[in-house]
DNA sequence: GGGTGGCGGTACTGACCGGTAACACCCGTT
DNA sequence: AACGGGTGTTACCGGTCAGTACCGCCACCC
């Protein structure tokens, strides 16, 4: 019930450089932000303290409290952040194919294809987070709205797609993904890797209206 | 970040049976692990103490130390008592419908339809537990090993009704439940509620060999 | 009746964690 | 040169939590 520090300390800079003079680094709020998700994801909300995340940024408890107002606001913002890297996918795929929704489609599988073959040992980070959170806490409300647009996003695919119910299949579409990734941590990586074929035959005799 | 106790702590009874002399209780242990259930499953394993628990089935911190020698041990035996209670469940259809795959199908669908629709706000308790819990803890193994059977249960059952494929469909059968449990708690619940539908009308689009 | 064992109650320890105070420091600006 | 803001450092507070020691009590059973 504990996580024991594997974290290096030692750390010798001052002042966005270290003392060797190498590459300059970010600001500390970045730098906080992205240790936090790295940690967070791996060991999960409840067991990694704050100090832990400032030293791994290379700063300390107080940089952190000057930035983040307590541990909840960090976390909000670390699912914010989940949460915008995720629209940046929709949106760099609208960019990519603006007027050929099948590519668009095609691209999106690719991209779930790759998601579920890379280091993914342990899921969705932001259903992670909600399943650690209580109901009330704010970054609920982050990852719920979330994960609604990442389904409206699967509907408007599918509609565009000329598919018949792009309702109902952007709803199973999203519970396989979603049961992939939950069921990664189970010890079963053997279904998550067949989704994507799943998701092929699903999506080629599903009926379209066109 | 914190749960605020709301149990009551209003107790007055010695040994299994409250002073008015109302219906025994079950011995110490079996109620800790009730209570357990419940709280570690509506609140989770990290922000539920021992003492709360001990406190809530009516009992203190020393008897739950008598009967578990860690936090960690009664987590294990709560992953079990639920991965037993699943069991259970398989077990019961192959009773009722000995030799009728197509009505042990059917039963397993309706099982499904009951869990999704009942009070779940939590989806299921082992996948979270597997969420909170690192890698290396006892418990996860539990859990695995239960995702694993559950999954060896719905293969076979797929097998024994003739289905074509029946570890694909199986994945895909256990990828949509599971995820439809996971995406419960962030706030579709919508899609779970559909999934039932999507099921019966897979397994109804699925070729068979006889 | 006198053990014996299980149980309830209290009080405690030691560790950890979220959050704060106070101060020294370095840097860019004027 | 003086200033001020953002930062690093240390020490600390208060609370919580897992786990333990100790005692008293009641039930059961020979």
């Amino acid at each position: 019930m504990a996580v024991k520090s594997v974290v290096s300390k030692t750390l010798v800079q001052t002042r966005r450089k270290t003392a060797a003079g190498d590459a300059p680094l970010p600001p500390p709020r970045e730098r906080i932000l992205a240790v936090a998700r790295d940690l967070f994801y791996r060991h999960g909300l409840h067991t990694v303290g704050v100090e832990l995340i400032a030293e791994a940024a290379q700063t300390n408890k107080m940089t952190l409290y000057r930035h983040f107002k307590s541990k909840d606001e960090l976390v909000v913002e670390y699912a914010r952040g989940l949460a915008a890297e995720g629209d940046a996918v929709w949106e760099r795929l609208a960019e990519a194919h603006p007027d050929n929704p099948g590519k668009r489609l095609d691209a999106w599988v690719d991209h779930v294809e790759q998601v579920l073959t890379s280091n993914v040992e342990r899921g969705c980070a932001l259903a992670n987070a909600a399943v650690e959170l209580q109901p009330d806490h704010p970054a609920r409300a982050v990852i719920e709205a979330y994960k609604q647009r990442k389904r409206e996003h699967l509907v408007k695919l599918f509609a565009d797609s000329h598919y018949r119910d792009p309702e109902l299949l952007a709803d199973e579409v999203f519970l396989l993904f979603e049961g992939a990734r939950i069921s990664i941590q189970c010890g079963g990586r053997g279904p998550a890797l067949r989704v994507v074929k799943m998701l092929r035959d699903l999506l080629a005799r599903a009926a379209r209206d066109g």
